[in-house]
DNA sequence: TAGCAACTGATACTTTGTATCAGGCATAAC
DNA sequence: GTTATGCCTGATACAAAGTATCAGTTGCTA
């Protein structure tokens, strides 16, 4: 079964950052501040144009440090361009991304294990990690011309 | 159903450019011909330091074309870099990646479609597409330790 | 074989991300 | 309160990946 938006769990991305031997600074809370009114993906360069008082380097470094936390993780459009995304969930996702607004949703659906274990059974070797992204119109867009 | 590495229908690459409409040239068979025997996913960069014949510009130029005619596809490795690799079948279709070695294997698995027609009738809004990426140790490299 | 368009390589530039480094600031020790 | 230590910061330089430009070359076509 699908379950979309795993609750709501507002992490607090300062907090995290302290769990883990880091400092609270300025810097950071402005970025975390920032980071957790998204609900769009972003690139890193984005992020850093509208936080012209954070130095660019400051604005990498501190999404590096929550990418390692797994407060952040990285995605691809569907042209394969990089860019990042806030994770509500602490657990293993996969996202669907609006190719209009870019709005992310996180969902963990019991049916992508399922059929990675079915795949798994098939092939030589083993699966060691995989990776599922959705491209959606989402339901606060206009619809497109349809697939 | 999971059907791996469907049919070696070896692709002349070339033809295909001829058939869009694009000239045969020395440079855009040299680099056909490396693809045709890659089986591992790469980089434009490491395929222009085997080509040091070929232009820089022109390596990256050919690899767009083949990118645009569906000849090669974009994909991520496990810690998110972007790669490339050949793609045998023409129609839609999955990788699975080999962490180890970089061996690219083509699947279509008709669960990964009702797995995503699943999900659609959950969600608000439309999928336009998807993406599926298995990480894989596979049959020819030495496992791991395990997940 | 001449003309034209497609193609090429060299190079400069852009984008995305990392490394370096001197200076600033929080914290703990005194 | 002052000092010492180390983390953190911004500026900047650099690296990797990819694109744009442009003059020269190549290869169809007439």
């Amino acid at each position: 079964m699908v379950s979309l938006k795993a609750s709501g769990s507002q992490t607090n991305l300062v907090a995290l950052l302290e769990d883990r031997g880091y400092r609270a600074t300025g810097p950071r809370e402005a970025i975390a501040k920032l980071l957790e009114r998204k609900h769009e993906s972003f690139t890193v360069e984005a992020l850093s144009e509208e936080l012209p008082s954070v130095g660019r380097a400051t604005v990498y470094r501190t999404i590096k440090l929550f990418l390692e936390a797994g407060a952040v993780c990285k995605l691809a459009t569907i042209d394969g361009t990089q860019m990042y995304s806030l994770c509500r969930v602490g657990h293993h996702h996969h996202h669907s991304v609006c190719i209009q607004c870019g709005a992310v949703e996180e969902f963990r659906a019991a049916a992508v294990e399922q059929l990675i274990s079915a795949i798994s059974a098939e092939i030589l070797g083993e699966i060691i990690d995989h990776r599922v992204e959705l491209y959606v119109i989402c339901g606060y867009c206009p619809p497109g011309p349809g697939k």
